[in-house]
RNA sequence: AGGCUCGUAGCUCAGUUGGUUAGAGCACCACCUUGACAUGGUGGGGGUCGGUGAUUCGAAUUCACUCGAGCCUACCA
């Protein structure tokens, strides 16, 4: 083995090797099966940090499953991304002089398959780097044959059920993509914008009435204007009628609930096809619906002459100038607002008259709702639900029609001739079904089913539905899915509902791991725009300064950042980043990964982990080179377990019972914490140590050492198994060179069994004794370091106030004592003789001295000792106090009481010791 | 407006059903090239747990109020 950790040699190989093997698919239909579907990862998407978080956390889970024996499915896979894909590829026409329209629907489809086959998909490539473990030979795609069988199949279902319906009502309409959007599509955020006040004069008599807009351009389409009903300012004015400014149109004056009369002038301009709320109220008093837009916002032939063909904002312009001139203009105030705007264009959307498909979600949601209910399924962190329910209690009904290309089209037909719409497989099923001869012209609808209408399906349909699969026997329902919070109404909710509707009531999965978010250093959400994100793929492999400058800036979609973020990006990295491996990158993940909190990516913390990894790497190294070549009792030799043995068998066997407990727990920062724990405090710091003495001294006998060297690699062979699904190439790395020596015979550590707690080994005695040693030898360590003894100088000690089993320990144990002590020899003074000036330190009640003669400062170690008894006073006061009180005595249980009695009692021995060993030094 | 989360050492975070003197990693200080490891070893300094109040023998932990940060949902004419 090197002789320091270079990830870079060694995890790209051994992937390979696991993938060309197969290790990754499921390995045995008779056990218990443990299933995760992986959230289909964007066909255009590469990966981020995010994804490495999720999937690291995935790959945890399906590693720790595989070795637990279960049969364990990764279903691996990607989403088409309609409204995403289609950019890409219309860009790329663009880029030529061309649109979609210059090649026709079906070329269009090819080139975008051409384009998925070439470059699609990168992200399943990085996810490799990751070292996720996915079953890759059953990778499955949104759009492809089967899948998209599946998306037929449910939508005539629910078509036939009248589940699914058509309507034309008002949708979010995105005029620069020209689609429409689903609700959660559409993001509001607050914006810097005007409140314009305008008067409409009254068609008799004089006057006006007074409205604010934001959106004087829609005046134009007003049908109304509608004041609060218990308004005294304008209830005389109900029933008449208002001039629209700048048309020949009256319009009356209604009263309706909506409004707010508080706020503003307290009456609102009604417009019906291009507000949600006005929609409504423009149901309620059967209003005229005037469209004035074309399906890129710009005016169109319903608004008057002078605003035709204008863009919607240069009309706003233009509207404002008008009604100025006109007098009708009161002013413009500045005002805050939350335009909606389209998460994929970033363009203000418009509610829009148009047909959509929808479907009905209220039947869907209940049973869903009560799944989650009833703990059917269980989120972790509970409090999740919370927002599940307050979402799915007011759910709305869900525009599935996009108006794109590519995508699931729509398995509708028309008749236009009898106005009919058949929904089918396909042509010749419709006409089969509803006998419609040839001579009826069928058109099939334009328009594609939303990305997500797919991966709804996803959980069942990768596993072959509709077909009665052996895989859906054996995997639905999954068990667990691992997901940003951000999606719980994109896609988990969706998921539910589907899974139960198409899976005899059965769930997709039990439950539903949500996991924080990836911020920077600076806490801030990592964005493209912000220019803040991190490639993992850098993490692993590390990147300079200048790379990394030059790649946050390049693609800008806001060129003005690019000083900011350069200046950001140097001050967090001014050398840029170092390669720290997957293995690092992954610990570190899972250490963060507590309760779904969002985590702060921090350099310095990976950093701790690549060390953690050199650790490991070098303890390795030590346990080959005291083993490779020498009996490692494997055979029928006689063994002696030392004390150090028996103690870290029984720490691992600890271990090994946390660590499955925090993976019960989706607790993957306390496993990732136990582990580090044991392997460099425990294994490495004690252990390895402890090993010394016995491997090196001639003294020792070869069964002695034999059990050494068995319980030395036996440990680390069991610890490397432990750690592995979260650190799964150094520990495969390093387990195959070790193989031989722990007598495993598998072929890989990755379907060896993961360890399992051995109770027997559990040794609360070798626990308490080990203690001891450790005392004893800090102790001396201590006087040491505050007195500048050179750790080379080995020391004199004398030992006073012992008892017969301190004696006992240090005779067993002296080899220990002596290598990290450093002792030249040990003096049992008796109760009548006297020790010469020495330094003190407590084991127990019985005090080791180390003679200052010559050594030691008089004064140092006055200090030391009047520090040390102050803070045993501290405590003892503390404890005295407590006993003290009455109140605490007769009402804490009596084996808090009795704790705390025992406690003092040691530390007032103790304060003891020490006062004395004052006394004495400052009379000497 | 309603709901949720968070506020613990300089930084990033743990702290299980309230119970010893509140922990870790990083950073910091001192010493040490000791035969796995300087990506290391040994020892050390550092916080009273955002604030106020309440419950309790006992509160970082429960409750109320409050300040600050963030998120979600709804509304914003």
């Amino acid at each position: 083995m090197e002789k320091t950790y270079d990830p870079k040699h060694i995890e790209q190989d051994l992937y390979t090797h696991w993938e060309n093997q197969g290790y990754f698919s499921p390995q045995d239909n008779n056990k218990a099966s443990y299933c995760i579907m992986i959230p289909p990862p964007n066909v255009t998407g590469t990966l981020h940090m995010g994804h490495a978080f999720q999937d690291t956390i995935m790959d945890a889970l399906i590693r720790y499953h595989r070795m637990k024996g279960n049969n364990t499915l990764w279903q691996p896979g990607m989403d088409h991304a309609g409204i995403a894909t289609q950019m890409v590829v219309e860009r790329q026409l663009n880029a030529e002089g061309k649109n979609r329209h210059d090649l026709g629907r079906d070329k269009f489809i090819q080139r975008v398959w051409d384009w998925k086959e070439t470059s699609g998909g990168q992200i399943t490539q990085q996810l490799r780097r990751l070292g996720a473990s996915p079953d890759w030979s059953r990778e499955r795609f949104t759009m492809d044959d089967g899948l998209s069988e599946s998306v037929k199949d449910v939508f005539i279902q629910l078509y036939d059920e009248g589940l699914i319906y058509r309507g034309k009502r008002l949708v979010n309409w995105d005029p620069v993509l020209h689609t429409a959007l689903s609700d959660i599509e559409v993001i509001a955020e607050e914006e810097e914008g005007f409140m314009h006040h305008v008067m409409y004069p009254f068609v008799e008599g004089e006057g006006f009435m007074e409205i604010a807009t934001t959106r004087p351009e829609t005046i134009l389409a007003d049908g109304a204007l509608a004041v609060s009903p218990n308004d005294p300012r304008y209830s005389a004015f109900i029933g008449k009628y208002v001039w629209v400014p700048m048309t020949e149109r009256k319009i009356p004056i209604v009263e309706d609930d909506y409004v707010d009369p508080e706020f503003g002038t307290g009456c609102v301009k009604i417009t019906p096809a291009h507000d949600f709320n006005d929609w409504e109220v423009g149901q309620r008093h059967k209003m005229e619906i005037i469209n004035l837009f074309t399906p890129s916002a710009i005016m169109n032939n319903n608004a008057p002459e002078a605003y035709r063909g204008m863009d919607r904002f240069v009309a706003r312009k233009k509207i404002l100038e008008d009604l100025d001139a006109a007098g009708l203009l009161v002013k413009i105030e500045p005002h805050k607002l939350k335009p909606p705007r389209g998460d994929r264009s970033g363009e203000i959307i418009e509610p829009y008259l148009t047909d959509q498909w929808y479907v009905k979600v209220a039947p869907l949601a209940e049973p869903a709702i009560d799944a989650v209910k009833t703990g059917r399924i269980k989120f972790v962190p509970d409090n999740y639900k919370n927002m599940y329910f307050s979402w799915m209690n007011d759910i709305q009904d869900w525009c599935i029609s996009r108006q794109l290309w590519w995508g699931h089209r729509i398995p509708a037909w028309y008749d236009d001739v009898n106005n009919e719409i058949y929904v089918g497989k396909t042509e010749a099923d419709v006409r089969e079904k509803h006998t419609l001869g040839n001579d009826i012209i069928l058109r099939q609808d334009e328009d594609v089913l939303d990305t997500w209408f797919s991966s709804a399906l996803w959980p069942f349909s990768t596993l072959g539905w509709p077909e009665k699969t052996e895989a859906l026997k054996t995997w639905y329902p999954t068990n667990v899915l691992v997901t940003g919070f951000d999606i719980i109404f994109f896609w988990v909710a969706r998921m539910i509902m589907f899974g139960l509707k198409f899976m005899d009531g059965e769930v997709p999965f039990k439950e539903v791991y949500m996991h924080g978010l990836v911020r920077d250093g600076d806490g801030q959400k990592m964005s493209k725009s912000k220019g803040n994100v991190i490639d993992p793929l850098d993490v692993i492999d590390g990147i300079t300064l200048d790379d990394l400058l030059v790649k946050r800036s390049s693609n800008m979609m806001q060129p003005h950042l690019a000083k900011k973020i350069k200046k950001a990006t140097q001050r967090q990295f001014p050398n840029g980043i170092p390669a720290y491996g997957t293995d690092a990158l992954r610990f570190t993940f899972a250490s963060q990964a507590s309760n779904g909190r969002d985590i702060r990516f921090d350099l310095q913390r990976i950093e701790g982990n690549r060390n953690f990894c050199n650790k490991l790497w070098n303890a390795a190294r030590y346990v080959l080179m005291q083993t490779e070549g020498k009996d490692v009792g494997l055979n029928k030799n006689e063994k002696i377990r030392s004390l150090a043995d028996d103690w870290i068998l029984s720490k691992l066997q600890k271990t090994t019972q946390a660590v499955s407990k925090h993976f019960a727990n989706y607790r993957f920062d306390l496993a990732a914490k136990a582990l580090y724990e044991f392997t460099w405090h425990e294994y490495c710091d004690w252990y390895l140590e402890l090993s010394k003495p016995i491997l090196f001294s001639d003294q020792t006998r070869d069964a002695e050492k034999r059990g050494t060297r068995h319980t030395l690699v036996q440990v680390f062979e069991t610890l490397l198994r432990l750690l592995h699904p979260i650190m799964p190439f150094i520990t495969e790395e390093i387990w195959q060179t070790l193989k031989p020596l722990s007598g495993q015979t598998g072929d890989t550590i990755m379907l060896t069994p993961y360890p399992e707690t051995e109770t027997t080994l559990i040794n609360t005695e070798a626990n308490q004794q080990l203690e001891w040693v450790k005392t004893f030898i800090i102790g001396i360590r201590k006087i040491r370091a505050e007195m500048d003894i050179k750790p080379s100088k080995a020391l004199p000690i004398l030992l006073q106030n012992w008892t017969e089993t301190d004696k006992q320990h240090f005779e067993h144990h002296q080899i220990f004592i002596n290598a990290l002590a450093k002792i030249e020899r040990a003096d049992w003074l008796t109760e009548e003789s006297n020790a010469p000036e020495a330094a003190t330190a407590l084991v127990g009640e019985m005090k080791v001295l180390i003679p200052l003669a010559g050594l030691i400062d008089k004064a140092t170690e006055t200090a030391r000792l009047t520090k040390a008894i102050e803070k045993i006073q501290k405590g003892l006061s503390s404890l005295a106090g407590r006993l003290n009180n009455p109140n605490f005595t007769d009402k804490a249980p009596t084996k808090v009481v009795e704790q705390v009695r025992q406690q003092a009692e040691q530390q007032k021995v103790a304060l003891a010791q020490l006062e004395e060993q004052l006394t004495k030094i400052k009379a000497m």
